[in-house]
Formats: C-alpha cells, sequence, structure tokens
DNA sequence: GCAAATTAATGATTTATTCAAG
DNA sequence: CTTGAATAAATCATTAATTTGC
C-alpha cells in the first residue's frame, strides 16, 4: 500500500553530495530538473527526489553545526577548569553569531568548478539558467518518475545533452 | 526589473476563499493543478500562484487566530475586575490547547460541496485527484504563465472539462 | 487635493519541524 | 536512527492603503 520511497544509487549520491560541497546548495527549479534529467541515466530518480534532497541535506547540514556549536558553549561553561586559549577570547558569545537566515543569494555556478557531475553539465547549468537567471521555469514531472516531456511549443529538451557513455561506474 | 506579482481577480479571489471556506485548505498538487486550470479562464495564473495562495491563506488564519487568542488571555489576567463568566472555568490555558502541527489529514472533497467553483470542477477534482490519492502527480508550468502542456504519452486535458461560458461576472 | 512617507496586506521564498518508511 | 517526504513557520519583497505636511 505505502508507495516506496526513493533512495539514491551510490553514483548518485555522489553526484548529489558533490554539487553541493561545491557550493550548490540552493538550486532553482531549472537547475533541479537538469540535475535530474542527469541522475536519472543511473535510476529511476523525480523532480521532487532532488528538490528535497537538497533542502534535507541543507537543512541537516545546519542543523549539525548548531550541535556542534552548542556542545562546544557546553564544553566551555561547564568546564572551570584551565578554557583552553587566553587568546582574545574565542568566546562561546562569538558562536552565536551564526547566521540563521541568511537570505542566501543565488550562488553562482562559477563557484562550482569540474566534478564528477559531468563538465557538460556545469555547462549545461550555466548556459541554460544561469545566463537567465530572471527566466525561472517551473518544470513538472509525472510522479510515477516517467519522463513527462513538458512542451511548450517547442519540448524542452536535456537528456541528449548529456554524456551518454558509460562512466564506468556501477550503480 | 522586479518581476510583478500576480493579483487575483475578484473572480479567481471569490472562488479561492469559497474552496477554503468549505474546507479545503490543504489541496494537492493535483487538485491545486485542476484549480489553476480553472482559474485561468478568468486571468493569468500559474500553478505556484494557486499553491502559495492556500499555504499563505492558512497560514495567516491560523495567524490571526493565535493573535485572538493571546487577545482573549491577556484580557483575562489583566482585568482583575468580574472575569465574565463563572462556568466551569473556560480558562486561557484552555485556547493552549491550540493544535500547532495537526499533521492535517487528508482534506476529503465530500465536504466540499456545490460552489462557486462550478461542480464540474468539484467532479473533476473527485474523480481525477480523490480516487487515486496515492497518485499524486508534480505538475509544472512555465513561468510565464504559458500554458506549458504537460504530455506524458496522452496529454493531460483539463481546461475543455470546465465550462466555457460566460458566468456573469466581470474581472 | 495630492504626492512623499509610513504602514498594512499579501505574494513569493526559504528555513524549521514533523511524519513516517526502512 | 537515518533520511525521504510533507507541512508549518519565518522571512523577504512588492504592492495597496493610509497618513501626513504642504
Amino acid at each position: 500500500m505505502p508507495r516506496p520511497r526513493w533512495k539514491p544509487t551510490p553514483h548518485q549520491l555522489m553526484i548529489l553530495q558533490d554539487l553541493y560541497k561545491k557550493g550548490l546548495t540552493n538550486p532553482n527549479s531549472c537547475q533541479v530538473q537538469m540535475i535530474t534529467a542527469n541522475l536519472s541515466m543511473y535510476g529511476k530518480i523525480q523532480w521532487k527526489n532532488v528538490f528535497y534532497w537538497f533542502q534535507n541535506h541543507k537543512a541537516r547540514d545546519r542543523q549539525k553545526m548548531r550541535k556542534q556549536i552548542f556542545q562546544q558553549m557546553q564544553k566551555y561553561t561547564n568546564a572551570d577548569e584551565n578554557p583552553p586559549s587566553p587568546s582574545p577570547s574565542p568566546s562561546p558569545s562569538a558562536a552565536v553569531n551564526y547566521q540563521l537566515y541568511p537570505n542566501s543569494p543565488t550562488i553562482f555556478l562559477h563557484q562550482v568548478e569540474a566534478t564528477d557531475a559531468s563538465p557538460q553539465m556545469m555547462k549545461y547549468l550555466w548556459e541554460n539558467c544561469m545566463m537567465r537567471t530572471n527566466g525561472r521555469d517551473w518544470i513538472l514531472m509525472k510522479d510515477d518518475g516517467s519522463s513527462a516531456h513538458c512542451s511548450n511549443n517547442r519540448p524542452i529538451r536535456t537528456l541528449e545533452l548529456f554524456p551518454v557513455a558509460t562512466t564506468g561506474f556501477k550503480d
């Protein structure tokens, strides 16, 4: 009865993590679409899977960071014995400077360099998304994961722009 | 430079409010799509406009309610003079029972009856969405509002199912 | 009256929390 | 316990009301 959840293949996961590490933490819908298209070569995947992955990854990264900071603070406040440093007070309160709502500016792709996510993908993302950053499309996919062409006069072509040759990766 | 915001026409607004009042406070994506299709007869509109409208409307409804409750509490605590009722204490703390995360169950459409949003719409929503409540689609539209057919083998037909005759409403 | 200045509404986004599968 | 999925809350940003000084 319950629909099975999507589970990224190792290769898909690696690409996602790589993109994230390279600075793409908040992809717009166009970028999500491109990523989805690329990753779909390695297994069934939908737009929303990618979308949620970035949402969750960012949130939990942040969570982890907060937790660390909290632990640091506790360490400093609890341990009355030799606070590790007498240098100009890297005080606990400094840690609170962690910015909660940075209103993150659009991440530009030149922050993202060559990656497992193929240079072609980077090129495509740059040329087709960032160059018209104002014209964000909303791109749709059917829930069953079928490739759901979204034709608005001329269809949006995506997959054929990515390398089709095998990468030697096993899923 | 800034893209203009969508503004519901009076008729669109009336339909939205009507649906909301009738109990449809949390439409799923399929329902949003159907509503969008219907409303697009009365003016340019996109999927996300409808989606956001319900999100915001619900949130601000809730906000208003909380505010009222707060004011009630203040009234009771500040005014030492004759608390209006001696009945089994409709105490302020009772108000706090307001459920923050009700994990709202899917609103079923039979809660929604004949409405300004045309019986056809209701029928369609029921037959095409609720009957396969597990198969929520993600439906997409281009950001420019163009009608962006989403063809997955057979195209999704929507508009022609709604009445096209004028309703006598002025936008 | 009537604009410039403030404030209230509300559309659009992002972040935080919660639910639930595995 | 981890993490995909979904909803709620917080925030940003633009437009409409409204106020204010002339």
